[in-house]
DNA sequence: AGCCCTATTGAATGCTCGTTCAAGAACCGG
DNA sequence: CCGGTTCTTGAACGAGCATTCAATAGGGCT
């Protein structure tokens, strides 16, 4: 179908690893051009400086999030409450999968940015956003299974809570042991509201 | 009762707020060395480089916790349950004090160093413990308030979970509302395991 | 005063970084 | 095959970085 990715994907591609490897200040332009086998005016020629390649990286995690994250999580599995679970497993796999190396991208570079173009800063945010609409939807989709009074905001800003703080604690500890009770946490306040909501249904 | 600290601390006190402020790798040795009006030279004849003054500041952490974090957050708070959500006002109150920039130290160190030294990384995760075990004591005090069946340290765990991922998102947001949110998710929490505790005091 | 050890000075070093740019190659419509 | 545009080359540049070190000052002891 499509030919060789073009200079500025191999650009966005390589970034996007080594982003989320050594982070953005320890990740040279030079670091770039040896893994893309460019030159430097070529990327100078596509992007005006680094910083234009981070924001592209940050468009590209915010496009491909159903694509590349979710969608794949949610492939077989129909219950929107196990939906969530689901995208909570595929960061465990990630986890193991990098010998408790993992880093959230996003989290990662929105806590090494402390002084980041308001541009930067809004993708970082926007990326959260999006992260949280997905969990969300299965808020959303789980319907009368929860109580009433639930703010379904609050609920689905926890999840990502709860991933980006078992993530962080798991590779400071190099343990998935971090991540996977944080999980089980999440999963008795679930338990505990389905059991609430079906202890009366009608209540506030 | 102490005169002018010495230069070894002037170091570590400077290193703590900058550090904090710009993150490790754009904190520069001159950065230092222009807020403490020292050279180069004295630096070096204290700390062999700057990794080891990294190594201090985490060291001041750990051995501060509760003199500059825990017991100022606690002072007048008997209640156990109450100290935990007192220290995550503690945090509310930096973030607002910040106008909605604050990241806690430690957290961002954690996942700025993506290849750190394993002294590091041991002073980091040891600065996680410190915390979570200052929550444990409060679990441990509320006694059989809490279920029997629950695990303290993966609770005590998650309470850092939130107060991580809480400040994160905003910082990333420049909202306390995100904090706050999350704050009352792990409020819902505690207050469901404690009705059920009062509800069946004996059971598993 | 003389001595020794510790502490400080601050210029110099070598390295890496992001970025520039003049020169040349590749491409394409006519 | 020409003319113009777009893309690529890679050396060069200046700034900033962590670190070094010979020279100098200070402080305490006899």
């Amino acid at each position: 179908m499509s030919g060789a990715p073009d200079v500025r994907t191999r650009i966005v591609m390589a970034a996007m690893e080594l982003f989320w490897a050594k982070g953005y200040n320890s990740t040279s332009i030079a670091d770039i051009l040896s893994r893309t086998q460019l030159n430097a005016g070529s990327l100078y020629h596509v992007f005006p400086g680094k910083q234009d390649v981070l924001i592209a990286v940050l468009e590209a995690y915010r496009d491909g999030l159903y694509e590349n994250l979710v969608d794949p999580a949610w492939e077989g599995v129909d219950d929107p409450v196990e939906r969530i679970f689901a995208l909570l497993a595929r960061y465990r796999w990630l986890i193991l999968e990098t010998d408790c190396t993992y880093g959230c991208p996003i989290g990662s570079l929105a806590l090494e940015l402390h002084e980041a173009d308001p541009v930067v800063r809004d993708l970082l945010a926007v990326n959260f956003t999006g992260w949280v609409g997905a969990i969300m939807k299965c808020l959303d989709a789980a319907g009368d299974r929860l109580p009433t009074g639930v703010d379904k905001q609050a609920l689905a800003e926890f999840v990502l809570t709860t991933m980006e703080g078992g993530v962080m604690q798991a590779r400071t500890h190099r343990d998935v042991g971090y991540f996977d009770r944080g999980v089980s946490a999440l999963r008795d306040h679930f338990d505990m509201l389905l059991a609430r909501a079906a202890r009366r249904p009608e209540t506030v």
